[in-house]
DNA sequence: TGTTTGTATAACCAATCGGTTATGCATTAA
DNA sequence: TTAATGCATAACCGATTGGTTATACAAACA
């Protein structure tokens, strides 16, 4: 029952990708991240808490501040979801312009 | 003015992964990809326009079918984005281990 | 011709999203 | 002890999401 929110819809949201950018490498209390972004301090918890649901961010709470810090490991799973693709991209789509010229004739 | 929808937010709802999955190899018409959900042939068509304007399906219309086949070169802005976090997946974590340390002390 | 088929669109709905302000609470500083 | 700080939570908001049913329309079939 534990519901984790989906890492896919986590990192669907622009400023979440940029907290997991900013949080890769660096260790930041809620108040610092809040100052690298334009908007309110709740609207940055919101935002870290689903991160931390779906454990793509750690938060050690040391006093009255919580120290935040990115855990990728979860990224993972879009790479995996992602890699099977590869071999597609390239494709030239050989099916669908015989359909485009099957339209032509 | 082109307002292309973001290929991260296409691929955040599961039944759209799910598609492209279908349409990775082969070219269904829209009745067709709609067999394989559970769900209204508007939604369908829905997700499937989410899809296309993102460029991950493209739809050629013959007569009155509309054959659909997934164009998966935009799953690549996607796993260039989380490539540049693979050197992260088995970080120890270290500084926020110091932190928990530091809190005991 | 009239009917069926494939798909899109409109109108609607409840739920979720991403933001806000106001407030509460625990911790630290004065 | 009192004041300030760091953060969470509640309540609210408009926009978006993901679904529905009803309908429209073009293409194919009878």
């Amino acid at each position: 029952m534990v519901a984790r929110r989906d890492v896919f819809q986590a990192i669907a949201d622009p400023t979440r990708r940029a907290m997991i950018g900013l949080l890769a490498n660096k260790t930041l209390t809620i108040n610092e991240v809040a100052g690298n972004f334009g908007m309110s301090q709740p609207a940055i918890s919101k935002h870290m808490h689903i991160l931390t649901e779906c454990g793509l961010v750690v938060m050690v709470k040391i006093g009255r501040e919580k120290h935040c810090r990115a855990n990728l490991k979860g990224l993972e799973e879009v790479t995996r979801w992602t890699e099977q693709y590869r071999i597609f991209w390239n494709q030239r789509l050989d099916a669908l312009e015989d359909l485009l010229n099957a339209d032509n004739d």
